[in-house]
DNA sequence: ACGCAGGCTCGCT
DNA sequence: GAGCGAGCCTGCG
């Protein structure tokens, strides 16, 4: 609980920050929050002058206004009013999965947790990476289990999509909102959540066309189009590179070059 | 051969 | 500087 002087010493701050020019004083001084309707029901979203800042599901605080407040005041430390609609664009960009230009507060968090969620807000809809991508595409390549950690504490989930970021062996590993969700979520997507299991049973993690000689995730939106003949299936990306293969500019399967 | 549980390890906070 | 995993890997049954 913060008290008082917390509160003032704050606001002082804040008024500080004011002083150059003309500025909605309430804006700058008070998050706000509201509910809104999303794929997997009404969630809650907070934010500030600078962007949507939070979000919970309704489901994941029981539906109770109180207990979302108290979760928002831990991360943000600072007041928080009703509003009566969501912030412009936050709407469209839950029914669509993208987030777009979409203005994130995400002050607060450190540099590594930024770039990981950076990453992960380009994985297309309807796609999914690995831990591992992400770790690779923010140059920490070894640092796979601290991505895991970072999109763990993803404050705005949905909006940055870290429901698509699933294990390297094909399960879909864990989620906040917990696992069900996460599946739902990547159902609702396209995700053709039964044939990435099929594939990883059979030890298939990539998928090529042996026409272009170009190997995918499996769920990368080009794999999707590959013709049933032409489909090659590899376990490891050097396995494919062997046969042949270079991986897709598009999902990147590789960062390597070799 | 395969699914599973346990142990382990590695960066980040 | 210790603790902590939304993971990974191995060995067992």
């Amino acid at each position: 609980m913060a008290t008082g002087e917390d509160d003032l010493a704050r606001v002082a701050r804040m008024l500080a920050e004011l002083a150059p020019g003309p500025v909605d004083l309430t804006g700058r001084l008070f998050a706000q929050w509201c509910t809104v309707g999303s794929p997997v029901g009404e969630v809650y979203v907070a934010s500030t002058d600078r962007g949507v800042c939070y979000l919970r599901t309704g489901e994941s605080v029981g539906g109770d206004d109180q207990r979302f407040l108290e979760q928002l005041r831990d991360r943000l430390g600072r007041p928080a009013r009703r509003a009566a609609r969501p912030p412009a664009g936050v709407a469209p960009a839950l029914r669509s999965g993208r987030p777009g230009r979409l203005p994130l507060d995400l002050r607060g968090l450190s540099d590594f947790e930024r770039a990981v969620l950076e990453a992960t807000a380009r994985i297309p809809v309807g796609e999914t990476r690995p831990y591992r991508w992400v770790a690779e595409r923010i140059a920490r390549p070894t640092a796979v289990r601290a991505v895991a950690s970072a999109l763990g504490r993803n404050p705005v989930p949905l909006l940055i999509p870290c429901h698509r970021v699933t294990r390297a062996n094909g399960d879909i590993g864990g989620y906040v909102f917990g696992g069900q969700v996460k599946e739902r979520l990547l159902r609702l997507e396209d995700v053709n959540v039964d044939e990435v299991n099929d594939l990883a049973g059979e030890h298939v993690y990539f998928l090529g066309s042996d026409t272009t000689n170009i190997v995918c995730f499996p769920t990368c939106h080009h794999a999707r189009r590959i013709t049933e003949p032409h489909r090659q299936g590899f376990r490891t990306i050097a396995q494919a590179r062997r046969a042949g293969y270079r991986p897709c500019k598009h999902c990147k399967p590789a960062e390597l070059a070799a």
